[in-house]
DNA sequence: CGCGTGGTTGATCGGATTCAACATCGGTGG
DNA sequence: CCACCGATGTTGAATCCGATCAACCACGCG
């Protein structure tokens, strides 16, 4: 049938979620999935308000943004291709979920989808692995927040992005790889994910570049010759 | 049988892992449970080395460190009563795991609880929930790092604890009830929670000591009349 | 008692913010 | 087509918050 066609092609079809789940949770999950298709800037899910689907992210990037009434804004998370979206058994997410760049999602309405859980152990299995995955990725980034310089973490934050969207699937990278990229974040979005201002990062990308660690060509794309120099300034050894 | 015993005045046991399990998969998992105490100090587990268990905390707190080699150094998780340690299906953890009161463990051989979670699918639903509730505390904090002020970081962390360890398992807070506890974390441990030095911890809690917003007694001590007041801060509202 | 660790306080410094001006890009309509 | 506009990004100068460095204090312990 319809959506397990598009299954077999699916892009993330090998890390995502569904990957690795025994066929017929597979095609129970592809029975109750619909895509959808978000423009940039799209606002997915208020925070405290009650969400009615999930989703796997197929294409494009979205941020988990905590705002203060006091304009104080933070991302809380960045979700990748294969990366899943919503918050199971709770009735709403304390984060506001946004499309930061066009977004194609596989959702699934949240009552069919707690049913699978509850009906397939393999699958919760699935959603518990992703998730002390992520845990282990917003501890680390704790480190980044809490401790690093400014250049630090706009090198974090470049060799995450070229980790999760340029090289995504493929196995530990080469030192030498040439790496081409278009950013999925505004300056101000880099900002907020990094507890920095938008004119700082301004200022530490153009000391990245004259440093020769990353190259760009116009406002959005990033050229990495020397990855390994990056991930060194990302991960604060000097060298 | 003896272990059962013991968990019949386990004083977490309406709030842990193992609350609201079915009786079965309670008593499997009480089978394979030996307690173990740890003075103040002790590592737990060494991140990158394997880890052969997993404990709920039934008294004490333990934190979770990431260290750099140049000394820096962050507090990624705070373990209170109740909450798990443990990196399941993962040969090991990415931080080091310490005691920074005296703890006592309820720990579980990683094969044995590995094995339960793969036969009783509700236990495996009830570490879900407990791993969504912390990466979700992850991203709260995270927010902290990022985009507070000094004074509003030793707020929230006081706030945090009051609410984690004095108040443990009450509801609601009332505005005006009067909360007096030890902190479990030494100046130099609340620096590493917040992103700052202990130099700044210390100035900024005779702040708030100045202001009324706490009082102390001793080193530890901390006695707080208004915890509206602290509350009121740690969200960034000035009042 | 002397010593070491943990904590406090003060003086100075520096990295990131703030404030302000200007540049660039993309889109829209005259 | 290009003049105009707003949104986004860059750059510079001044400021400030928290870090750093250094001295001192308080407590616990052999």
């Amino acid at each position: 049938m319809k959506t397990r066609r598009y299954c077999d092609n699916c892009p993330i079809r090998d890390r995502a979620l569904c990957s690795g789940l025994s066929s017929p949770v597979a095609e129970a999950l592809s029975r109750i999935a619909h895509f959808k298709h978000f423009p940039a800037g799209q606002v997915l899910q208020r925070s405290h308000q009650d969400l009615s689907w999930f989703a796997v992210i197929i294409s494009g990037v979205a941020k988990l943004v905590k705002t203060l009434p006091d304009g104080r804004q933070q991302i809380v998370g960045l979700q990748f291709p294969a990366d899943f979206l919503g918050r199971p058994f709770a009735v709403s997410s304390a984060f506001r979920a946004e499309a930061t760049t066009s977004l194609l999602l596989c959702c699934f309405p949240k009552d069919a989808f707690e049913n699978l859980l509850q009906q397939y152990p393999c699958f919760e299995g699935a959603l518990l692995r992703h998730t002390l995955d992520q845990l282990d990725m917003a501890r680390d980034w704790m480190f980044t927040l809490g401790r690093k310089t400014a250049q630090e973490r706009m090198a974090s934050l470049l060799f995450l992005i070229a980790e999760r969207l340029a090289r995504s699937g493929k196995q530990k990278a080469s030192e030498e790889e040439r790496i081409e990229f278009d950013l999925p974040l505004s300056r101000t979005e880099m900002a907020d994910c990094l507890g920095l201002t938008h004119e700082t990062v301004s200022r530490e990308l153009r000391e990245l570049r004259e440093t020769g660690v990353i190259a760009t060509r116009g406002r959005r794309t990033i050229i990495l010759s020397h990855l390994g120099t990056l991930e060194r300034l990302a991960d604060c050894r000097q060298p």
